[in-house]
RNA sequence: GCGCGGUUAGUUCAGUUGGUUAGAACGCUUCCUUGACAUGGAAGAGGUCAGAGGUUCGAGUCCUCUACCGCGCACCA
């Protein structure tokens, strides 16, 4: 006996069928097995590789569902679907993650030695990096892994040599000392992109500087000094110049003069430089070189000094004087009370300003200055521009694409060196004898033996590693195999599609691009797909610092995968604000799912007959409801495929839950109930036929969205098709569909043969011809119509559903009577009557009550008291409102410009809704009369 | 400062190129344990679509302005 447990056991469904799943090679590409259909062509998908260092939190988790969607739904259309999974070494995250470690036994990196720190890093790995992917295998994720990738593996690594050599052949890659974002605490560089700017309520310090050469020491000074704004007081121990714009007449006669900076005691010179802006502060800038990006350039212009006085942990160095030593922030409140003490510091005002942030410690960065490697930006971006406008990336919802466009017109190069240890060390040696010359670099893709300049011996490799995006952005196709010419690479570069979040559009996306672009003169994917981004109900971005997280994984052990992803995609029309009580949506959703599915199957236990034709349905032969939900089904379905073309999975997903709940348990189970278990024999078995063939369809529509209960229900209805050949097999799927296991198109399945896993049971498309049909759909609305109608008198005069009442329906329409008089028996059912007469003309007698159609008016006989004042008054509002309605359909009607503008389509239906809404009335103003 | 979103029922949100009396989920009210399902069924209440102006026969939808909320970027001595 083939039949559903009355409670879905999710835990036990997920861990089955992911590991058949997985250890049968299902989630790999058809062609791996070499069978796919002729017709079958890639569907890539790129996965941002998460964190090593991370678990799976909710915006993941609607990413990871996202894609898997996609490529679910792919490969039961028959393409040769490949979605490759992976993480990255995220370099600075890790490395903070093993050197915390270390600090609990009091060590750090440095007392271990580079090499025996990074052995720790990948010991680490080894023992928790595959966190995350274990966590994607639990919320069903699809993706190859027999192709899983980590940025730091071999091929990967090659794939980073052989780009940063090429981008210095090239000439896009160089070294310079200029000012970058420093995280005192990771001590490393960090791009522009990785200091997240917050604004800060700050303080703004107004500082006295004595001007040189008129009254001497600070104490005797009068009114010659300047007075300088400062957010930062600290730096001042490395200015070298203040700055007045060249046209402010406040200034001119200091230009030229030096100015002694205090504490330091350091003649510095006041200069002119157009940048200063009068308005600001003061309208007099100290300029600090080092510690500066505008001063940095400033400095350039006017030939001054950079005085670095800073270490690299954020402490003043020996340049600092007496200061050495002091923390940035301990050094900022001594240096102002020295200052107060020297009568020189005037007032801090409050201000707002963006500071840079770590993004992975949260440190404030320090602008600093320091030697770095860099790629310039510019002519990468300018590729990736031109690609744009040959139409080739495109972003859904296109409004993302101004934003890429913005980013890439305002490029700047790009830091990539990190002065930390976990990452690819830097291809690039220094020869230590042409050092002393300020040469002597040697960019190579293997370690050189001596200097081609000298042929020296003495070479030492850059101590410094990439950027872990430096590995990221290759990603489409280093996990493809290049640089080798892998045949995955011929075959699936360049990918479908990119599913992310906003956030790293401009730390990936662009990136991704510009190194396809570059390294393999394509884009790496044709569509851009930016989903919302997750947060908690209170609208702050979630996160577990702020503890308003909410764990995925904890919400798939309490209500299952399925119901996970169901809830998040269905929110995912724009950022998903969650609560718990939302995944509540797709956890009821899902035992709706098993318990129609149940009743289906306990529908079938009888189901023997061998002998129907199981080609193809006769519509003929078909009751009205039959044909309703096929045809509904068709249309459903084809919407469906609509919008999952333009990433509309949120809208595909609610289509999918009002057929599934509305349409088909609501409605067709209800009225294939008394056909199937009625005494008609011929009936009850073209109702069987057709529950299964709706249900099963269903229950591929639904795979994409909710994996692993369709899996399990559709087992079961596989196992009932095998002993009943006769379950009709009309598909609409594709016939050339291939998958790892064989071949299953139409063909296949209409002659017994079913896939092994719904997984590559053919997609339906929707939309057949065959099972158009609106006669019945017009039908069946009648019939709900009726139905409706008469429950609603039930409920509004609170009779009990075991009262079975008499109803009359008057209608004048024939073909409409005709269609009631069809449906008598199903009316008599849903809404409980003991009696129906359909007449075409009626008139209310004794203890009557009405509900007023413009195509019948439906009667039932009250017995027991009846509020006729209440009632009355609710007509006569319902009798007003409908008059207003005529009204306004009579002015829109008359208005010769409407009628002569007005497509034809929106007249006649105009037309109609007033001859509906005369209808109405009519039947309001009899009712009325007939209560006195 | 520049740019981008948003403002629709008590709450969270849909609403495709302007065209039924503006929808859903959750919550609320009333009734119902009828053999798939109470994680359910039936019925119902609830909205001058942020405000002002404009285009149009017709505006939640298009244009302008305003207010508020959110986000991104840049500058910040």
């Amino acid at each position: 006996m083939t039949h559903l447990d009355k409670q879905y056991d999710s835990k036990q469904a997920e861990a089955k069928w992911y590991s058949l799943w997985e250890s049968e090679g299902y989630f790999r590409p058809a062609s791996d097995f070499k069978k796919a259909g002729p017709k079958a062509s890639p569907y890539v998908i790129v996965i941002p590789p998460p964190n090593v260092t991370g678990i799976l939190h909710m915006g993941h988790a609607l990413n990871n569902s996202i894609q898997d969607i996609l490529v679910r739904w792919n490969r039961m259309k028959g393409a040769d679907a490949l979605w490759v999974p992976g993480v990255d070494h995220a370099g600075i995250a890790t490395q903070n993650v093993v050197e915390k470690k270390l600090a609990k036994e009091k060590k750090t990196r440095w007392d271990l030695g580079r090499e025996h720190f990074l052995k720790e890093v990948w010991k680490w790995k080894e023992e928790h990096g595959s966190t995350i992917t274990r966590q994607l295998r639990r919320l069903g994720a699809s993706c190859d892994w027999t192709r899983e990738r980590f940025t730091m593996d071999e091929g990967l690594s090659k794939a980073v040599r052989e780009a940063f050599v090429t981008l210095y052949e090239r000439g896009l890659i160089y070294r310079a000392n200029y000012i970058i974002n420093w995280c005192p605490r990771c001590q490393t560089a960090l791009s522009d992109e990785e200091a997240a700017h917050k604004d800060l309520q700050g303080g703004l310090y107004h500082l006295k500087y004595p001007v040189v050469g008129k009254n001497g020491p600070y104490e005797k000074m009068g009114e010659d000094h300047i007075v300088v704004a400062t957010t930062r007081p600290e730096t001042m121990l490395g200015d070298t110049a203040v700055a007045v714009n060249p046209e402010d007449a406040r200034y001119k006669h200091l230009i030229g003069k030096k100015i002694l900076l205090p504490l330091v005691d350091r003649e510095i010179p006041v200069i002119a430089d157009a940048f200063v802006d009068p308005e600001f502060g003061t309208g007099i800038v100290k300029v600090t070189p080092a510690h500066d990006p505008n001063d940095f350039a400033m400095g350039h212009r006017h030939g001054l000094e950079q005085i670095n006085v800073m270490t690299p942990d954020g402490k003043i160095n020996e340049r600092g004087g007496a200061y050495k030593g002091m923390d940035r922030f301990e050094a900022r409140k001594k240096i102002l009370q020295d200052l107060e003490a020297l009568g020189l510091f005037i007032k801090r005002d409050s201000h707002l300003h963006a500071v840079g942030h770590c993004y992975r410690c949260d440190t404030v960065v320090e602008p600093y200055l320091s030697k770095q490697w860099f790629v310039k930006m510019q002519p990468l971006a300018e590729k990736a521009i031109k690609a744009h406008e040959q139409g080739k990336t495109v972003f859904y919802p296109d409004r993302w694409t101004k934003v890429y466009l913005n980013w890439l017109h305002g490029i700047r190069d790009w830091c990539i060196s990190r002065q930390i240890w976990w990452g690819h060390q830097i291809p690039a040696w220094h020869c230590q004898k042409c050092k002393a010359e300020d040469a002597g670099i040697i960019v190579s893709r293997t370690a050189p033996e001596k200097c081609p300049r000298c042929g020296s011996r003495e070479l030492i490799q850059d101590p410094d590693v990439l950027d872990t995006w430096f590995s990221s952005w290759l990603w489409p196709f280093s996990t493809l195999g290049w640089p080798e010419n892998a045949e995955d690479l011929q075959k699936f570069y360049p990918t479908s599609d990119l599913v992310t979040a906003p956030e790293i559009i401009f730390f990936w996306v662009a990136r991704m691009i510009m190194a396809g672009l570059e390294f393999q003169g394509e884009v790496p994917f044709r569509r851009i797909y930016i989903h919302g981004t997750v947060r908690a109900a209170s609208g702050l971005k979630m996160s577990k610092s702020l503890g308003n997280s909410i764990d995925p994984l904890e919400v798939i052990d309490e209500m299952g995968a399925d119901a996970l992803r169901y809830s998040l995609v269905m929110l995912s029309a724009q950022d998903v604000y969650l609560s718990r009580e939302k995944f509540e949506m797709g956890r009821n959703f899902t035992t709706k799912v098993w318990n129609a599915c149940r009743f289906v199957l306990m529908q079938l236990e009888d189901f023997k007959d061998a002998s129907a034709d199981p080609e193809q349905f006769k519509k003929a032969a078909l009751s009205l409801p039959d044909r309703w939900v096929l045809a509904r089904f068709e249309e459903k379905a084809a919407e469906i495929e609509k919008h999952l073309g333009q990433f509309g999975l949120a809208q595909a997903a609610s289509e999918l839950y009002h057929f599934v709940w509305d349409d088909f348990c609501d409605w067709y189970i209800e009225l294939a109930k008394p056909m199937v278990q009625g005494q008609d024999a011929a009936l009850k078995h073209q109702t069987q036929q057709v529950l299964f063939f709706v249900c099963e369809r269903i229950l591929r529509l639904l795979h994409p969205f909710m994996p692993f209960i369709t899996e399990e229900i559709w087992q079961k209805f596989k196992e009932k098709a095998a002993d009943n050949l006769s379950f009709p097999r009309v598909l609409s799927g594709n016939p050339e569909h291939g998958s790892p296991i064989g071949t299953f198109g139409d063909d296949a399945v209409k002659k017994g043969l079913w896939p092994e896993t719904l997984m590559f049971a053919p997609w339906p498309h929707g939309a057949d011809k065959r099972f158009e049909d609106p006669d019945a759909q017009k039908a069946i609305g009648i019939l709900q119509k009726a139905v409706s109608g008469i429950r609603d008198l039930r409920s509004r005069f609170q009779i009990a559903p075991a009262n079975k009442l008499k109803a009359v329906i008057a209608c004048k329409e024939e073909v409409t009577r005709e269609i009631l008089r069809t449906f008598e028996r199903e009316v008599k059912v849903l809404a409980r009557l003991e009696t129906l007469d359909c007449v075409r003309e009626f008139r209310k007698q004794g203890a009557m009550v009405a509900n007023a159609f413009p195509e019948f008016d439906i009667f039932i006989s009250l017995e027991g008291v009846l509020d006729l004042a209440e009632e009355k008054k609710r007509l006569q509002k319902k009798l007003q409102e409908t008059e207003q309605w005529i009204a306004a359909l009579h002015k829109k009607l008359e208005n010769p410009s409407f009628a002569a503008r007005a497509p034809q389509e929106i007249l006649e239906k105009e037309k109609e809704k007033l001859e509906d809404a005369k209808k109405l009335f009519v039947s309001y103003q009899s009712q009325l009369a007939s209560l006195g």
